[in-house]
DNA sequence: CACCTCGGTACACACGTGTGCAACCAAACG
DNA sequence: CGTTTGGTTGCACACGTGTGTACCGAGGTG
């Protein structure tokens, strides 16, 4: 059986409430009457129940993450960069995965709202309006990543790329190197917002060149490999075909790639290509996946830091110091854009 | 403010016990009455306080996973495999990444100790001496994953992966292709078990062809991919080279492959590479990376079933039905052993 | 009418922890 | 010696939930 302060109190001979007070330190107790119950909570192998005191205190040092799926390397770098700055402030995550299915993401939200956690923080492109409901119904901080939608109550902020400037990046870059006929390959969804803005940084960069935005350069991937690589007869079709092209994300680069290296044109010699968030497998295929680098791990740390201020303030009932962040992307250049004797 | 049972009691006129009741749909309370009292806790928002729940239940439906990074894309497919189980029977996880640093790794355990898991699961390739004497103070069940260390106490158990068969494997698979002198690329570490197993399974396949175990042949690597790039001079210095190589993981395979296609070596004509545990990555390098596919989702689901058999049984202090578990690897026939055109 | 049964509810305690307040004791002071 | 002061400690309550036991009223039976 796991010992209590009660269990330590007794063989102390002394009152649970002596206890608890020499453990937190309180400088009411007689140090010589301190220093003998902890050497004593040391031998019973005492440990303080995280849920007696979460019920007492009113905050369980406990925040919530919310995520699609944490085997996406993405967002398990997030995911690190959180639970590192939780660490270092005496948070503790749990994890709740919804796996895209609504049905999932109320019970996951439900859950850490029975687990009374301090804080949440979301790492989802887009958040359903049930979803939602749910959330704001949890009366705790919220911090939304990488989400372009309205924040909501007066805790509810967001952390974010600049999505626009990365695509402007991007788009800039191959415009540098020369290229006048460049394509994007979408998430082919609609409404969604960081595609949305990635397009628009590239269009920005094509009219800042003197170069039209044609809608016929624009075509539909679906975010995942085999969208990449079902794009490129599309790409390649046209009388005059583009000679680059920026991707939406790394994914979908990854697998024109790879259409591209069985259909025998050569990167980037006929074909250009850039990609966006920097996921682990960029620098690996070959040739290199030239890319613009979201902060991924930064994004995660302001995003815990920022849920750090928001649970203070609501503590003081204080208006919080804090405004929607935006972080910039970082262009790296690699094989895929500049070639390997360059 | 968040609403209690002792709440909906005052507004429903009854005392708090009937509400408590009423909510776990006790047999005892009149229909009407809990009708109304679960009507009453939706529209007052209800969310019952698990903190306290587990408190007075002496179970927090809850278990902790101990993993060094959850960056690591192979630790992140086990885990999703241990939440998306742990969430069909009703329990949630709490994240502890370790960092490797013995530091952290005993805050870790302390902090899922204080949070009254019901179970810990660790994925760890070794669990240092200080780090296993908190995990036995724990008192709840422990299942150590990919770990050859001894199963402590009487509810300490393992679910690995047949190192030695996949070492088989692999190397079969090279024998069978034609090969007679073919290499091994080890961890470099000392006492590290799996790479020991990997090791053995290769000297029996050569074994079996006839072929002899030569010492000489076996390259220190460090599991990461650099090592394997630094290891290929050494590998390409004899007078009689090898003309294939099994690496002790797929990082290290991945440098390999960059590094003889640095040199001007063509794979898998002048060189044939077998790597193990199927990451991502794999799939995607050039040439595509032959493997040993670890089950991993299947050894983070495996791994929790087993927690929860172990729970009940010590809930009804009972001899637990179960035993090690080992799940075998799979052999992956990609284009680093074979080539694109057969 | 007295007794028993039974469905429904309230009371009281337990879980482990923190804390305001009172109580106690020793020493110092008037 | 009486009183105050200051340093320690215990008592009691609170947090939210579950559950054994007692209670109460209605209906049935002898």
């Amino acid at each position: 059986m796991k010992a209590s302060i009660k269990d330590i109190a007794r063989v102390a001979g002394v009152s649970h409430s002596t206890v608890s007070r020499a453990l937190s330190d309180s400088p009411v107790v007689n140090p010589e009457t301190r220093a003998r119950i902890k050497r004593l909570a040391r031998e019973m192998g005492y440990s303080p129940d995280a849920g007696a005191r979460g019920l007492v205190m009113g905050r369980t040092l406990t925040i919530g993450v919310v995520v699609t799926t944490i085997s996406d390397p993405f967002i398990a770098e997030v995911v690190q960069g959180v639970e590192s700055t939780a660490f270092k402030n005496g948070y503790t995550v749990i994890l709740a995965s919804s796996g895209a299915e609504p049905e999932r993401e109320v019970a996951a939200v439900e859950m850490l709202r029975s687990k009374r956690v301090d804080g949440v923080i979301v790492t989802a492109s887009r958040v359903g309006a049930l979803y939602k409901e749910h959330l704001t119904r949890i009366e705790v901080p919220v911090v939304l990543l990488n989400n372009h939608g309205e924040s909501g109550g007066p805790y509810t902020f967001s952390v974010r790329v600049d999505d626009r400037h990365g695509g402007y990046l991007a788009t800039r870059h191959l415009v540098e190197r020369g290229h006048r006929r460049i394509a994007y390959v979408s998430v082919g969804e609609a409404g969604h917002s960081s595609d949305r803005e990635r397009q628009a940084g590239y269009c920005q960069a094509l009219t800042e060149a003197g170069l039209p935005c044609d809608p016929a350069l624009v075509f539909a991937g679906n975010g995942r490999w085999d969208g990449g690589e079902r794009v490129l007869p599309l790409l390649c079709a046209p009388p005059e075909p583009p000679t680059a092209v920026f991707c939406f994300n790394d994914m979908t680069a990854v697998g024109l790639l790879r259409s591209a290296r069985a259909a025998g044109l050569s990167v980037p010699e006929d074909l250009a290509v850039v990609g966006f968030d920097d996921i682990p497998i960029a620098s690996y295929v070959v040739p290199s996946l030239t890319t613009i680098a979201q902060p991924k791990f930064e994004l995660g740390e302001k995003a815990m830091q920022m849920v750090w201020i928001l649970i203070e303030a609501q503590r003081e009932t204080a208006t919080p110091q804090v405004h929607d962040t935006i972080l910039q992307g970082r262009l790296v250049v690699r094989e895929s854009s500049v070639g390997r004797s360059e």
